[in-house]
Parts: structure tokens; C-alpha cells; sequence
DNA sequence: TGTACATCAGTGAACGCGCGTTCACTGATGTAC
DNA sequence: TGTACATCAGTGAACGCGCGTTCACTGATGTAC
């Protein structure tokens, strides 16, 4: 208990939990979410199906696990794409278009894993509560880059007409949540750069740009460009 | 041969291959596209499972049969929309917000069939070239308002830095394929208008939204005023 | 109009496949005395 | 340090399931003369 040096069997034991992850994630490449097979994973790494039963409880487990790594994986790319920035200096407006890139990098690097946790829901598996926080890595990461362009004054103020009391309402949970100090117009205007960002990526991840654009990465640059302009991202 | 009067059999063909899909359809809005089954299908018709064969080739048809459906039946209520603020004079901005409403209000109403078509691709299938056509209708339909809009001289010119020339380059293409008159800047910002709206829909549909935002309709009206004015679409 | 033949929708059995999960087991590793 | 027992990773057979697709068939519908 509490033990620092672990047993041999703790150590197998991890890495063999490693192992049929990382085949999990090679599989998963491949045939995508809902054709992931515990029986064809555990075959590749020359076990008997039934032994990846001593690992995770059933296959959903083994999904929870995917995906909980999948968001980790993005999170950390984009936190140290922020964090990179921060250091270096960045004005607001280069952070944000260094951390876009890195989202987008991420999700072109890995299409499956993206699919995984932004495309469509794989049906009938309900994702868990552990998994909220490491999904909430990314969204955290871009916000705090919005906060701090705010702390350090460099956000441009909103113009246009003020918004709906409704949507100041709707704001306010998510500047409580990761923006206390910026100003509510800010907010609503970053949740549309949010989306707009995980749009463009999907659409290109998908396939929906075939036969309309060519170059995504012009159309890319192009499009957090305008976004970063649209919350007030000073370069 | 050309005859008008088709005889009962053919009637009855199109009545069971209609049936068919209209199973079909059920199914996937309770399980999704990768777990159709085209025994699941029949079962419930109360046929043998070899009776498919007669309808559709393969389980791959069927989907296919269900995707060109989804984008048409998409493709419609845009159009649709689309037409009826024409008719009625709306503005550029009454008829992108009526389209925009239109397109959302479908994917709601079909979360299923939304997925399929703009969920994760389904792995293993190719979308044959028939889908082409019923897919483009959708986006077709929101490319000619914003043509209607420059043939009426009522667009917004586009403030801010030139456009870079490899931009132009992509933009022309699409200028050709949906908006012959229109000024390349508005284009680009079209494009990225056009996938902040699907990307704020998936994220809605697909559950990304929760834990964030609440009140989804008030944040997509929201949404959809921002980028209506980042394209230059006046009241 | 009536008959002979061709077409084709639908059947039911079968093939071969892969899946998730359970279970009793063996043998190696770990632990308490 | 040595022994006896407990823990636990991994095995292999089995269960029950559903799938897509093929095939030879029956019987109703359609068509040519």
C-alpha cells in the first residue's frame, strides 16, 4: 500500500494495459469507433479474447479509455501551444492562431481520434462522467487566451448593437465556468469563433470540403483570421 | 416501354421499396448508420431477409439510398426557405437568419439523419457520385442568397486587410461552382459563415454544447446575427 | 378472348463469419508466518 | 531464509447472437400470339 517501488506483476500489468490500448488506437485508425473489436485487438497482440477481460471490464470500458486519451491528447497539444505563446510573448492574435493551428494539426494528424470525439455520437454508448474533464482541456485552453488578452487589456471592445438579455444570461454561465473577466459581448463572440473553429476542422476532417475547396489550409488561415478579428484579438 | 400506366407490379415495387426505406429511416434514428441492418429491416416488414436483394444489391445501397434521401429532404426545407423570403421581400438578413433556421430546425428534427450526412463517415463506405447532386442543393441554397443579395446591390462591402492571393485563388473556384457576381471578400467570408453554422449545429446536435450552453436556440440566433453581418448582409 | 411461356417478387434454408462475454482451469507471482 | 497459501494473469472452449449474402424453389403477374 502506497508502496513507491512497484511488483513486477504492477509493472506487467501496465504495460500490457498499454499495449492493448495503443492496439485499440492503431485499430480504431482503421476501421473507426463502432467497428472496434476487443476479440480483434487482443488477436493482434497474440492473447486469448478472453484475457482482455483481466484489463477492462468490456468494450465500452475500452472506448471510455480511447476517447478519455483522445481528448488528453488534444487538450495537451493545445494547452502547450498556448503555453508556448505565452512565453514567447505572443500578442493575443498570434496565440489564437497558434493554438488553432495546433487544434487543427492535431485533429488532420489524427482523423479516428477526432472522429471519436467530435463526430457523431457512436450509438448506444453513453459517454461517462470521467470524461468531462479531460474534454473540457481544449475549450479551457482557448478560453483562458481570450481571459488573458483581457487581463492584459489588448481585447478590442465589441461594437454592434448590445446583446439580448437572453444571451447575456446564457454568457454568463460559461464567464463563471472559464472567463470571469471578460466582458459578455466578448464571450458570445468567442463561442461563435469556438464553433466556427471545430466547424471548419470537421468540415475538412470530413470530407465536406471535397469539391469546393482545395487548399483547407488557405481557406484555414483564412477563417481564424476573420474569427480572431470577430472577438477582438489584437495582433 | 415509356408506357404511362404502370402495371400492378411496378406499383407494387415502388410501394415496397418505399417501404423499405422508410424502416430504414426508423432504424437509423434509433441506432445509427453503422449498426443498419438489413435483416433488422426486413424483420420488421414481416419478409424474409432475402427479399432485400430484390430491391436494393447490398446493405451499402440502402445506405446510400438513405443518404441521397437526407440531402434532399435537407436540401428541400433549405430551398424551400429560401424561396419564400424571395417571394415574400425579405431582406438579405431575413433570409439568411429564415435558411439558417430552416437547415437547424431539419437537424434537429433528424439527428440521425443529420449525422449521416454530416457526422463521421461511416467507415468502410464510399459515397458513390449520386450523392453529389442532392448533397450541393443544401449549400447551393445559402450560395444563391448571397447571390440574390449582390444582384440587389444590397451587400455590405468587406472592411479590413486585402485578401491574400492564395485565398483568391480558392475563392474563384467556388465563385464559378455557386456565386458568379459576387466580390471575392464576401466569398471567403461566406465560407466561413457556412461552416460556423454547421459547426454550431453539429456541436448542438452531437451533445458538445452541454455543460456549456443551455439555451441553444437563443445562442444559435445569436450566432447566425454575427455572422450574417461578417458577411455583409444587410437588415 | 384464351392459352403458353417468360418474368420476377418473395420464401426458407443454408454458408461462413465475427462478435462480447463467461467459466473452470493452470501456473506464475506475491505475501504472511 | 523457507514454506504454505492467496492472488491474479492468461488460456481455451463454449454460449448465444446477429449479420450479409447466395441459392434453388414456388407461385403470381405480365406478355406474345
Amino acid at each position: 500500500m502506497g508502496n513507491t517501488i512497484p511488483t513486477a506483476r504492477a509493472r506487467a500489468r501496465a504495460e500490457v494495459s498499454a499495449e492493448i490500448l495503443a492496439e485499440a488506437r492503431r485499430q480504431l485508425a482503421v476501421a473507426g469507433a463502432s467497428s472496434l473489436s476487443l476479440r480483434a485487438v487482443t488477436r493482434e497482440l497474440g492473447m486469448a479474447s478472453s484475457a482482455a477481460y483481466r484489463y477492462f471490464p468490456s468494450r465500452d470500458d475500452l472506448l471510455t479509455a480511447l476517447i478519455v486519451e483522445a481528448y488528453d491528447s488534444l487538450g495537451e497539444a493545445a494547452e502547450r501551444a498556448a503555453d508556448s505563446t505565452a512565453d514567447s510573448g505572443g500578442s493575443p492574435f498570434e496565440r489564437w492562431q497558434t493554438v488553432c493551428r495546433a487544434i487543427r494539426g492535431w485533429a488532420i494528424d489524427n482523423p479516428h481520434e477526432y472522429a471519436l470525439i467530435y463526430g457523431s455520437p457512436v450509438p448506444g454508448y453513453r459517454a461517462p462522467v470521467l470524461t468531462v474533464g479531460p474534454a473540457s482541456r481544449v475549450t479551457l485552453a482557448l478560453a483562458g487566451l481570450v481571459s488573458d488578452a483581457q487581463r492584459a487589456g489588448t481585447l478590442a471592445p465589441v461594437a454592434g448593437p448590445p446583446l439580448a438579455p437572453a444571451m447575456v444570461d446564457q454568457v454568463e454561465g460559461v464567464r463563471q465556468l472559464a472567463m470571469e473577466d471578460v466582458p459578455p459581448d466578448t464571450i458570445a463572440r468567442a463561442l461563435v469563433a469556438w464553433t466556427q473553429l471545430f466547424g471548419q476542422i470537421s468540415f475538412e476532417v470530413f470530407g465536406q470540403l471535397q469539391g469546393i475547396v482545395e487548399n483547407a489550409d488557405v481557406v484555414f488561415e483564412h477563417a481564424i483570421a476573420v474569427m480572431g478579428g470577430v472577438v477582438g484579438l489584437r495582433h
